[in-house]
RNA sequence: CCGGAUGUGGUGGAAUUGGUAGACACGUCAGACUUAGGAUCUGAUGCCGUAAGGUGUGGGGGUUCGAGUCCCUCCAUCCGGACCA
């Protein structure tokens, strides 16, 4: 009988279905385990051949966990809100909603195809009313909590607020500033408005005005990992900063705990890594320059500043150690004091400066790298020489950090050293022979010298030193900083949650629970509404139900959808919690690097705050993250002559003046060109002539990212149709390690659709039909299932599916030459097969006689002793080859024999008398043995 | 510029973690069966050499009886962050 794979796995794939065989429940004895892919936005373009490599990897692991006894959480979902859907309405009129849903259809069909074992009983959609209710609920115990800073944890904001009515919110040392602290009596004396406000600076979800990253041409708003360069991540359009009402979420009150978390979570290096660098912890200390007042008219601030006030300016920096090599200050453009301190006769030019600076965008500032400033005419007084300090204005000093204002120490600082040269300013050289001059030596191990009380000191010591000495004197606090900032968490857009809020003079109010979901409403235009709000603030019910018009970023629902599916239906609570405590952490997550800074931060920062609040009862959401690679596409090139209809072969271009073109790479052998299918591809190719090579068109090849617009997608529906959903799935895993990016190469697939046509063979002979027999196994083949049991149970429990690939390929070779036709040893195979090809399992399970489903059951192969009792039987072939050194001092032990029949810890045994220290086995085989 | 990762045949990639480098597969070549094959099977295939043999894991150096694997250094590619004081 045929091997026909389309056959056998449409049976196989309606019949999951319809029995619905991987229907998981909640409450299963045994142990756990939750497998995760990162679920996908469903966008128009349909799948390629790259999406699934996750899927297919964490497919795999969980229907091996799931033959291994463990009740397996693995289901799919959909991020159904976010941009492209908006725009595509913008364009086309069509509701997002609409879009939305035919392409879930879409995806949904292609994942089918390709076997997985989701239950899609569980299935999310971020869009549904029935999960945003729970994304609106979420976001109010945001809103209603606050980051208590002596617990460290979020706390109901009910409990600040009581505190304040009994006492206050007063410092515990110094005088109180106005404005920021007050007592008891003074609070309960507020308005409504004025309270509204002081606990809108502490809760976690909160609105406020602040500098955000807008998008003219998207019409909204976007967080700081949404922003790529000066360019929005979606569509490269230019972003400029601009100061806007938003919503925030509170992270940097969490940037602590996300670092620590960091250290029990198994994800990669890199990844965290990438997380710790964009929370961007440093310590040091803000140190206060006293204004020298002989020099600049100062006009006392009546508000307080963070960045100084009054007569001071205060600076940030991590190495106070080097406060005598202060040379000058600089202060970001957009700093309060830079207008303030300079001098009459200064203005104007710094004024100019300032402009210059305001007319450019960040990219254009980036991209030139010139040295720019200008001297205020101001100066400090140095906290303990007394040395008069010249300040500046330079845009190398950012705002948005710190205190926006440094001290500069050139003999130290890379930055601060090449201003200096620029602008001619003299420099202290504190660190001796370390500075020479030539450049600044960012040195902590210097010996300080021309610093006064500090000489003699290594600057490491010193650095502390000097920050509690200045703590003590008033000069200066040690500070930590962030570069990471709050999230912001508003969109202009309409395809979004909507917020659960309303407004009453100016005060935000969280709408009843009860009255969750806020329903997203109809509209009738999806362009941006007046004064850039959204397209909410068209409509009149709306406006005048006073609601917030903006809605939440797409980073909102996948933030918590990984619990969502643990109890999808519940409609009183967003997940019980019995059963977020059944399933636990999700034990591996999978999905790309892509997110390491949006989604994950944020989903750990959500999960950190509910595990606060008691929701949950862990609080970092994923145990395991794997990082799949990148599905590159081999992209395909014709060359056409200029001006012509004129196609020339590879090899021959450089004769011709000729542009490389991309083609379609399905129409492509190789690198041969189809020609027939390239005439037929588009209108204005029917007559192409071609300048062919050898009787053959040869086309370019480059390896690019897959895309539509490169014409080197291939699709697995084509895939599968041709080649069956077990090659394509094998095929996938055998390209490389699941971490690796890799290029897709069509041809390469033969060889797995060899190797299971090749393993269908050692159940059904062409001629003789079924050839499966229930003759008891020779050693020799118990020898090959023994090898492969251990060897895929490995690579599959690590992850190394590429190999385990490689060792199924190796067992049937081996059987195919041994004329295996065993039922002992083809049944235990097909089991661990099962995982990697589910339909063929099933089939020759089914055609072997059992009656059940292979892939729900548990079997005894995956237990330990399975193995280790069999292997015990099993000859071990010994060739103890002995070498140089070895040779000289285990002469007498060394035992040269040649395929002898002995197990493992037979020889282990037989040595014991020599007590030997390491057994070295070359590919199964032992060579040699240590005494 | 900083940080992370990677570097092995014509190609994708193995290598028990310091122990016969190149498993497995693609491709290529030769052969068998075929009217025919892009089906199937067999054999060969790192490089140089007719062979004996030599050589070989980005380059150079080191540790070791022994290095693809560990250390130093340089080079290349990919990813991420980039004026973060």
């Amino acid at each position: 009988m045929e091997y026909k794979f389309r056959d056998i796995e449409k049976k196989w794939q309606a019949y999951w279905r319809k029995e619905g065989v991987y229907k998981v429940s909640n409450d299963l004895p045994g142990p756990t385990c939750y497998v995760l892919d990162m679920f996908p936005y469903p966008s128009g373009a349909g799948l390629h051949v790259g999406h699934p490599l996750g899927y297919i990897a964490s497919d795999i692991y969980s229907r091996y966990k799931r033959l291994k006894g463990f009740n397996v959480l693995h289901p799919m979902g959909f991020d159904s809100f976010g941009l492209p859907a908006e725009q595509y309405a913008l364009e086309t009129g069509q509701h997002p909603a609409e879009t939305t849903k035919k392409n879930i259809a879409t995806f949904k069909s292609q994942l089918d195809n390709i076997g997985f074992s989701y239950d899609w009983s569980r299935e999310v959609q971020t869009s549904d009313p029935h999960f945003y209710k729970w994304t609106q609920w979420i976001f109010l115990q945001l809103f209603d909590s606050y980051f208590c800073n002596t617990e460290k944890k979020a706390l109901p904001i009910s409990l600040l607020i009581k505190k304040y009515e009994t006492k206050g919110a007063m410092p515990k040392t110094g005088e109180p500033i106005p404005g920021k602290h007050f007592t008891a009596t003074q609070w309960n004396a507020f308005s409504e408005k004025e309270k509204a406000d002081i606990l809108m600076r502490r809760r976690l979800a909160y609105c406020g005005y602040g500098e955000v990253n807008w998008c003219e041409a998207l019409g909204t708003v976007l967080a700081n990992d949404e922003v790529i360069n000066g360019l929005s991540e979606r569509g490269n359009h230019p972003v400029v900063k601009k100061t806007l009402r938003q919503w925030y979420l509170r992270i940097t009150a969490y940037a602590d705990r996300l670092l620590e978390g960091l250290e029990t979570v198994d994800f990669s290096e890199a990844m965290k890594e990438m997380q710790s660098n964009w929370i961007g912890k440093s310590t040091g200390a803000e140190i206060n320059f006293n204004l020298s007042t002989g020099t600049s008219p100062i006009r006392l601030t009546p508000n307080p500043s963070p960045r100084g006030e009054g007569g001071v300016i205060r600076v940030y920096t991590t190495r106070p150690d080097t406060i005598f090599g202060v040379d000058f200050i600089v202060l970001a453009p957009e700093h309060e004091l830079t207008l303030q301190i300079c001098t009459p006769e200064h203005k104007a030019a710094v004024e100019e400066y300032i402009l210059h600076v305001k007319s450019r965008s960040e990219r254009e500032r980036m991209a030139e790298k010139k040295i720019t400033g200008i001297f205020t005419g101001a100066y400090c007084i140095h906290p303990y020489s007394g040395r008069e300090i010249p300040i500046w204005v330079s845009e190398y000093v950012l705002i948005g950090y710190g205190t926006g204002a440094i001290m500069a120490v050139p003999c130290g600082d890379e930055r601060d050293h090449k201003f200096a040269q620029h602008f001619h300013i003299p420099i202290t050289n504190i660190i001796g022979d370390h500075y020479q001059g030539g450049e600044a030596n960012p040195t902590k191990d210097a010996v300080l010298a021309n610093s006064s009380f500090l000489d003699g000191m290594v600057m490491r010591d010193a650095i502390d030193f000097v920050a509690e000495k200045m703590e003590k004197e008033g000069i200066g606090i040690r500070k930590i900083h962030y570069k990471m900032h709050d999230a912001a968490f508003s969109r202009q857009r309409y395809w979004g949650e909507p917020f659960p809020i309303t407004w009453n003079e100016g005060t935000a109010h969280a709408i009843d629970k009860k009255e969750l979901p806020l329903l997203l409403p109809h509209v009738d235009t999806y362009h941006p509404g007046p004064n850039g709000e959204g397209p909410l603030a068209n409509i009149k019910e709306w406006v005048e139900a006073k609601r917030e018009t903006n809605t939440m970023p797409g980073y909102a629902g996948s933030s918590w959808y990984f619990l969502r599916y643990m109890d999808p239906e519940n409609e009183k609570e967003f997940c019980d919690r019995k059963f977020s405590d059944y399933w636990g952490q999700v034990d591996l997550y999978i999905g790309g690097t892509e997110h390491a800074v949006g989604h994950l931060l944020y989903s750990r920062m959500w999960t950190k705050c509910l595990y606060d609040l008691g929701l949950i009862g862990f609080d970092e959401p994923y145990k395991k993250l794997v990082n799949q690679g990148m599905i590159l596409g081999s992209s395909r090139f014709v060359y056409r002559v200029h001006g012509k209809n004129l196609y020339v072969s590879a090899g021959l271009k450089d004769q011709y003046a000729a542009d490389p073109i991309h083609t379609d790479v399905n129409i492509v052998d190789g690198v041969e060109l189809d020609i027939e299918a390239f005439k037929n591809l588009r209108e204005d190719h029917a007559d192409a002539e071609f300048i062919l090579e050898d009787g053959k068109y040869l086309c370019g090849a480059e390896v690019e990212k897959m895309s539509k617009s490169k014409f080197n997608t291939v699709n697995p529906d084509d895939i599968v149709e041709k080649y069956g959903a077990d090659t394509f799935r094998m095929y996938e895993m055998f390209l490389g390690p699941v971490e690796m990016s890799k290029p897709w190469d069509t041809k390469g697939i033969e060889g797995v659709f060899r190797f299971l046509k090749k393993f269908w063979r050692l159940f059904f002979d062409e001629t003789r039909g079924l050839v499966v027999t229930d003759e008891p196994p020779l050693p020799s083949e118990w020898k090959v299932l023994h090898h492969a049991i251990r060897k895929i149970g490995q690579d599959t429990e690590k992850f190394s599916f590429n190999t385990a690939v490689s060792a199924f390929m190796i067992a049937t070779n081996e059987l195919t030459d041994l004329k295996c036709h065993k039922r002992q040893v083809l049944e235990p195979l097909l089991i661990l097969l099962c995982p990697y090809a589910p339909h063929i399992a099933e089939e020759l399970w089914q055609i072997l006689g059992k009656t059940s489903s292979i892939t729900r059951a548990t079997y005894p192969v995956f237990k330990e002793e399975y193995v280790k009792e069999t292997a015990m039987l099993y000859p071990v072939a010994i060739n103890g080859k002995t070498r140089t050194e070895l040779n000289l001092s285990l002469e007498a032990s060394q035992q040269q024999v040649e395929e002898m029949v002995l197990a493992n810890d037979i020889v282990k045994k037989w040595l014991e008398g020599k007590a030997p220290k390491k057994i070295i086995y070359v590919r199964n085989k032992m060579i040699n043995v240590v005494v």
